[in-house]
DNA sequence: TCGAGCTTTTGAATCGATTCAAATAATGGA
DNA sequence: TCCATTATTTGAATCGATTCAAAAGCTCGA
C-alpha cells in the first residue's frame, strides 16, 4: 500500500466516466444510473477505493462538522479534572444529538497551545478559562472562528461567553446552612495564587481574587449579612483546589478553640477532599459537621455521605455553547445562568449545644 | 466577517509578491528577506488574513496530527467510563509529549458510527473495543488508515492489536486471595449479555463468555486449581458491569448459608459497587471480606478502603498505540502486556475460625 | 419524424494552501 | 568589469475531492 494511492480520479477513468459522475456515485449516488453506479462501484472496490478522501471533501466544503475543545492544561485535564469531565459529559451528550465530532485541544506551554489552537481542524471553539483564560481567548480570535468562552474570569463584554451567577449560587449555599441554624461557619476557597493559602482576610478578597471565586466569596457574604453576620467572624482558607492544601486548611480550621459546625466550600472536589480529612479525624457528617460544595460534579452525588451542593446547570451550559458554535450565533452578551441548590445528606442543622 | 473571507493568494496580490513567496512567508519565514516579509505580514494584518487556513494545508500535507480514538458508545462513555477515562488519561500524556491531537469519535448506532468513522479528521485510530468490537475494526479497516485494537474480544491475528493477558492477571489476583488463607472465594464476573447474569454455571463460561472475562475465568481456576480447589466450589455471579446487577449479585452470595470470605471481582467498577453493598450492611472490608478487583483504575486508588487490584499497564499500552500509529509501525502480531497484581487495604487474611 | 421536457453525464472551475524547478537578483572574487 | 555563487522570487502544478452550467441522451406525444 502507500504508494499507488488511488483517488478518486483513478477509479473515475478506470471505469470510464467523468470525475463529477464518479463523485456522485459516492456523495449522491440517486443521481446517477444505476448501472453506472454499479459499474463504478466495482472499479472502485477493485481498484481498493476506500471512498471520497475526508480532506478534498473537507477543503470544498469548508466544514469540519466537529469542535474543539480546548484549555490551557495538558490533554489528561478533560479526563481528570471532574468539572472538566462534568462540562465534557454534557457536550458530548448535545454532541452526540447532532452528530458532530468533538476534538480536545490543550497544551500545556503557550507555544504548543498556539500551534494546537490554529492546527485543530474544527468548526469552532469551547474554551475553558479555568487558568490563563484571557491568553487563550487571545489565541483563538486570531484562528478566526467562532467561539465561546466558559468560566471566563475577566469582564471583557466583546468576548462572547457563558457564565454562571456566582454570587447568586453563593448566596444560595451560605443560606442553606444559615437556614440550618448555623453560626459558626468556615469557608474553602479556592484559586492557582500561592498567595493565597491559609487564612485570607476579607480585605484581600476583591484586589488578589480571581473573578469566580470572588464572585462565590461575595454571595456568601451577602448571605451572611442577611443574618446579621459579619464577614469577619467567618474565617476563610484558601486552598490550590487540591487535595494537600485543603487538608492543610480543615487542619487551621479545626485547631481551633471555636470550630465551625459549617463548612462552605467553593468546589466540590473541595469539599470531598474536607469530607475525608472529617472521616479521618471521626468527624460525622453532618451531624459534627455540615459541608456544601460548589459545582454539582457527580462525584458529589457518589460520595458517603452524599454532598449537598449548588450545581452548575452542565447541560444548558453544553447545549448554548455548542448551538451557539454550529449555527454561529454567539451571543451578544455575557449569559449568566443559574445555579441550583442541590440538597443531599452532608448538610443538617448543627447539634444542639 | 465572512462574505470576504481573506485567503492567502488575497494577501500575496495586495503586497505584490507571489502566491509562493506569500506562502513562505507563513510557513518558512526564515527564507524570505525581511523587508519583503515584514510587508506581506503588514498587508496581512491589514486585510485581517488569520494565517494559512489548516485545510488547505492539511489538503497538501496529508497529514492531520491527530489521532482518532473510537469507541461503539456514546460520546459521554470516554468522559463517564473509568476504564476508558483511565485510558484516555494515558492517551493525553503520550499525545501531549508529541503534540499529537485527539479526536474522539463515537456513536450509538451503527450507521452513524460509520459516517464518524469515515469523517473524523485523523491519522488513524486506536479502538476501544469493548462492545461490538468487530464491527468497529471491521469499518475502521475500510477507512484505509492505520489503527490499533485495544481490548479486542476475538481472536483474529489479521487484526493490528494490543491486550493484556488476562489469564495471568486473573491468576494473580486469585493467588493473592489464596496465598492469605481464603477457602471461600465467589467470583463476580462481567458481560454485557443478559444470559450470563446471576449464577453462572462453569460450563457456560467457555461457549457463552466474551474473550475478556472468560480469560480472567480462566486464570481464577488456574490458581484455584494451583491451591486444590475444584471450580465448582466457587460460585460464579453474572453481572452487568453497572450497579444494579452488582448489588443484586452480593445479594444472591450472602444470601447463603455460607457466604464467601472473600471476592474476586472481574473489574474495579465491579468491586467498588460490591464495596459500596458491603459497607450498607455492615460488613467490614477486609475484616470481613476481602475483595480484590481488576484493571487499575484511579478510582480503586481513592476509595475507602483502597481496592487491591491487578492493574493494566495503562501507560504502556497508550505508548505503543500512539507510537504504533504515528510512525505506521503496526505490530505485526498481537501483543499481551503483563498486569501488575497492586496489593492495597481491601484484602487481608481471613478471620480466625 | 420532430422537438419539448426529462434524466444523465461531462468538463472545467474551485476550495486554500504548499512545493519545487526555473528565473532573477544580489554578492563576492579575480 | 565579468562571471560564478548564493540568496530570493516566481509561476505553475498538486493535493483530492465537489459543484454546476452546459452538453448529451432519452422518452413520448403530436
Amino acid at each position: 500500500m502507500g504508494k499507488g494511492h488511488v483517488r478518486l480520479a483513478d477509479v473515475a477513468k478506470a471505469a470510464g466516466v467523468s470525475q463529477g459522475t464518479a463523485s456522485n456515485v459516492f456523495s449522491r449516488p440517486d443521481v446517477v444510473r444505476e448501472e453506472v453506479r454499479e459499474r463504478v462501484l466495482n472499479v472502485a472496490r477493485e481498484l481498493g477505493y476506500g471512498g471520497p478522501d475526508v480532506k478534498g471533501r473537507l477543503l470544498r466544503a469548508g466544514r469540519v462538522n466537529a469542535i474543539g475543545v480546548a484549555a490551557v492544561e495538558p490533554l489528561t485535564y478533560f479526563f481528570d479534572d471532574p468539572w472538566a469531565r462534568s462540562l465534557m459529559t454534557a457536550i458530548g451528550e448535545v454532541c452526540d444529538a447532532s452528530g458532530t465530532g468533538i476534538a480536545v485541544v490543550s497544551a500545556m506551554n503557550e507555544e504548543r497551545l498556539a500551534w494546537n489552537i490554529n492546527s485543530a481542524l474544527v468548526d469552532g471553539f469551547i474554551l475553558l478559562c479555568v487558568e490563563g483564560g484571557e491568553r487563550l481567548v487571545e489565541l483563538t480570535r486570531q484562528r478566526q472562528l467562532p467561539f465561546i468562552a466558559l468560566a471566563l474570569g475577566i469582564e471583557d463584554e466583546t468576548i462572547p461567553a457563558i457564565g454562571i451567577d456566582n454570587v447568586a449560587g453563593g448566596a444560595a449555599a451560605a443560606r442553606h446552612l444559615l437556614e440550618l441554624g448555623h453560626r459558626d461557619i468556615a469557608i474553602l476557597s479556592i484559586g492557582d495564587v500561592d498567595g493565597l493559602v491559609g487564612l485570607v482576610a476579607p480585605e484581600r478578597v476583591d484586589p488578589e481574587m480571581e473573578a469566580t471565586p470572588r464572585d462565590r466569596m461575595h454571595g456568601y457574604w451577602q448571605a451572611l449579612a442577611e443574618f446579621g453576620i459579619p464577614r469577619e467572624a467567618v474565617p476563610i482558607q484558601g486552598t490550590l483546589h487540591d487535595r494537600p492544601s485543603t487538608l492543610t486548611a480543615m487542619e487551621a480550621l479545626f485547631s481551633t478553640d471555636n470550630p465551625p459546625t459549617a463548612i462552605l466550600a467553593m468546589s466540590d472536589n473541595v469539599a470531598l477532599f474536607a469530607m475525608q480529612w472529617l472521616a479521618e479525624r471521626g468527624l460525622k457528617v453532618p451531624e459534627d459537621v455540615s459541608i456544601i460544595g460548589f459545582d454539582g460534579v457527580p462525584e458529589a452525588a457518589a460520595s458517603l455521605p452524599r454532598l449537598t451542593t449548588v450545581a452548575q446547570p452542565f447541560a444548558e451550559i453544553a447545549r448554548r455553547s455548542v448551538t451557539a458554535i454550529l449555527e454561529n450565533a454567539l451571543p451578544k452578551n455575557h449569559e449568566a445562568l443559574d445555579l441550583e441548590l442541590v440538597v443531599r445528606d452532608s448538610t443538617a442543622a448543627p447539634r444542639p449545644q
